[in-house]
DNA sequence: TCTGGGGTCCTAGGACCC
DNA sequence: TCTGGGGTCCTAGGACCC
C-alpha cells in the first residue's frame, strides 16, 4: 500500500467566512484587517487580482480601496474559529485521518484510498465541504506532506475550478517541482529564499539537485527533511492528537499611545488573565511568566523595549498569582517618559496539572486563588467574555484598539443570529 | 492619524558538573 | 606559548509557519 498525504486548505479563509452570511459582499473584493484595523491579513481572490498586497498597512492602500470599492472588515476570530471547527468536523467525517494544522488547513492521511480513486475522492470531499459550510477548499495529494503542500499550491494556481491536484507519477512530480518557485516552497522563508536565489537555486527542482551535505550544513536538519520530502521520501508523519502548547502568549498593539503605568497595568493584567485562562483550558500550569512593553518601532520618537521573565515556586494557572508576578515585573521594567505602543505576557515551562511536584520550602499554593479562577471561568463561559474580571483590569481601557468594521458573531451569539425577513 | 498576533523548532553558547 | 574532556541543562536568538 502506498502512502498518500492530502492537504486541504480553505481558500482565502477569513474573506470566505465573511461571505457566508453577508450576501452583499459575495461577488465583491473583500479584505480583512488585523487588530487595530492596521494591516491586511486576508484577501478575497478579487482583491488579490486588484493587486492588494498581503500585510500592507491599510493607510498605504486606502487609494486602491476607494478606487475599486473594496469591502473591508475588522477581524472576527470568534466567527472564523467557529467556521473552522465546522470545516474540520466535516473533514473528519469524510477522511480516514485528519491532522488540524492551522485555522484553515488540515493534513489528511489518504493511504487507504486506492491510487486510482484519489482524485475523485478529493473532488467529492471538496464538494461536500462547500455544501455543508459554504467554504471553498483546495486539496493537494502527494506521497509526502511537503509535496502535498506543493500540490495544493499548484491546484490553486493552475486548476482553480477543480481545486484538486494529485502528484502520482515521477513525471508529474518533476514538472511540479520545476514550476514551483523556490520561495513558494513550504519551509523556505524570505531569508533562505534570498540566499538560495543568490546561489542560482530558483525552483523547488533546483533545490532537490543540491548536494545533500550542503543542504544539511546550511539549513540544518529542518532543511534536510524538506529536501528528502521533496524527493518523495516521507519524513513528517501525521499527528492526529492535539498536543499541548509549549508557550502561551497574549499581546496587543494599543489603539492609542499609552504613557501611564496605570494603563499598562490594565493591559498586562488583562493579558495575564487570558494566558491563565488558556492554561486552565488545557489543564496545565506554568513554571515561568514573562512580560514586555515596547514603544512603536515605526515612529521616530525615542525607543524603549524591555521584558522580564519570572519563575513561580510551584507551577500555577491561577489568574491572581500570574497577575501578581506580571505587575511586579512591570514595575521593574517600566520607565516613565515613553509613548508605549505594545505590551505582551507569555507563560512557559508548561506542565500538566497532575505532573506538578510540591516544594517543601515554600508555602502551599493559595487554594482560594485557584477556586476564584475556576469560578470566574465558569461565569465567563456562561455569560460571555469578561463578565467578571479583576478591578485592576480597569474599565476605560484606553489601550484597546479599534475594530470599527467587525461583522456579527453569526454562529456563536444568539443576538447576532442572522435575521431573515 | 495609520504598520497583527500566536505559535514551532533548531542551534550556539554559557554555566555548571565530574 | 601553554592552560582537559565530556556531558547536561538552560537561554537567547534566528528561522520558519499561518
Amino acid at each position: 500500500m502506498s502512502k498518500w498525504f492530502g492537504l486541504a486548505d480553505c481558500n482565502n479563509f477569513y474573506a470566505s467566512c465573511e461571505r457566508i452570511f453577508n450576501l452583499s459582499v459575495r461577488d465583491k473584493p473583500v479584505v480583512i484587517l488585523s487588530n487595530n484595523d492596521g494591516c491586511i491579513i486576508s484577501r478575497s481572490q478579487e482583491a488579490k487580482d486588484l493587486g492588494v498586497p498581503m500585510g500592507a498597512a491599510l493607510h498605504t492602500i486606502k487609494p486602491l480601496i476607494n478606487k475599486h470599492k473594496i469591502e473591508f472588515f475588522s477581524s472576527n476570530y470568534t466567527l472564523y474559529g467557529d467556521i473552522s471547527a465546522r470545516v474540520m468536523n466535516g473533514l473528519n467525517d469524510l477522511c480516514p485521518a485528519v491532522e488540524v494544522y492551522s485555522i484553515d488547513e488540515a493534513f489528511l492521511d489518504l493511504s487507504i484510498i486506492p491510487d486510482d480513486e484519489l482524485f475523485e475522492f478529493a473532488v467529492n470531499v471538496k464538494k461536500k465541504i462547500a455544501k455543508w459550510t459554504k467554504i471553498p477548499i483546495s486539496i493537494g495529494i502527494a506521497p509526502t506532506k511537503s509535496l502535498a503542500k506543493l500540490a495544493n499550491r499548484y491546484a490553486k494556481k493552475n486548476f482553480k475550478e477543480v481545486g484538486v491536484f494529485v502528484i502520482d507519477s515521477e513525471e508529474i512530480l518533476l514538472k511540479t517541482l520545476k514550476e514551483t518557485a523556490i520561495e513558494d516552497v513550504w519551509g523556505i522563508g524570505r531569508k533562505h529564499g534570498k540566499f538560495l536565489k543568490g546561489e542560482g537555486v530558483n525552483t523547488a527542482y533546483d533545490f532537490t539537485q543540491l548536494p545533500e551535505h550542503f543542504v544539511q550544513k546550511r539549513f540544518s536538519i529542518v532543511g534536510l527533511r524538506l529536501y528528502k520530502e521533496l524527493k518523495g521520501q516521507s519524513c513528517l508523519n501525521l499527528t492526529e492528537f492535539i498536543e499541548k502548547k509549549k508557550v502561551i502568549l497574549h499581546s496587543r498593539s494599543f489603539g492609542k499611545y499609552v504613557q501611564l503605568i496605570k494603563d499598562l497595568e490594565e493591559a498586562v493584567t488583562t493579558f495575564a488573565n487570558k494566558c491563565a485562562e488558556k492554561l486552565r483550558l488545557q489543564d496545565c500550569c506554568a513554571c515561568t511568566v514573562s512580560v514586555y512593553i515596547r514603544t512603536n518601532p515605526f515612529s521616530n520618537k525615542p525607543q524603549y523595549y524591555n521584558g522580564i521573565t519570572m519563575n513561580f515556586d510551584i507551577p500555577t494557572s491561577s489568574t491572581l498569582e500570574i497577575q501578581r508576578k506580571v505587575l511586579w515585573g512591570l514595575k521593574q521594567i517600566f520607565v516613565q517618559g515613553y509613548d508605549y505602543k505594545k505590551a505582551g505576557v507569555s507563560v512557559m515551562g508548561i506542565v500538566g496539572k497532575n505532573e506538578i511536584q510540591g516544594n517543601l520550602f515554600v508555602p502551599e499554593p493559595d487554594i482560594n486563588a485557584q477556586k476564584i479562577s475556576t469560578l470566574m471561568d465558569k461565569i465567563n463561559a456562561k455569560f460571555g467574555k469578561e463578565t467578571v474580571k479583576f478591578a485592576i483590569q480597569g474599565t476605560n481601557n484606553i489601550w484597546k484598539g479599534n475594530a470599527s468594521k467587525i461583522s456579527p458573531k453569526y454562529t456563536t451569539l444568539w443576538k447576532d443570529l442572522l435575521q431573515v425577513e
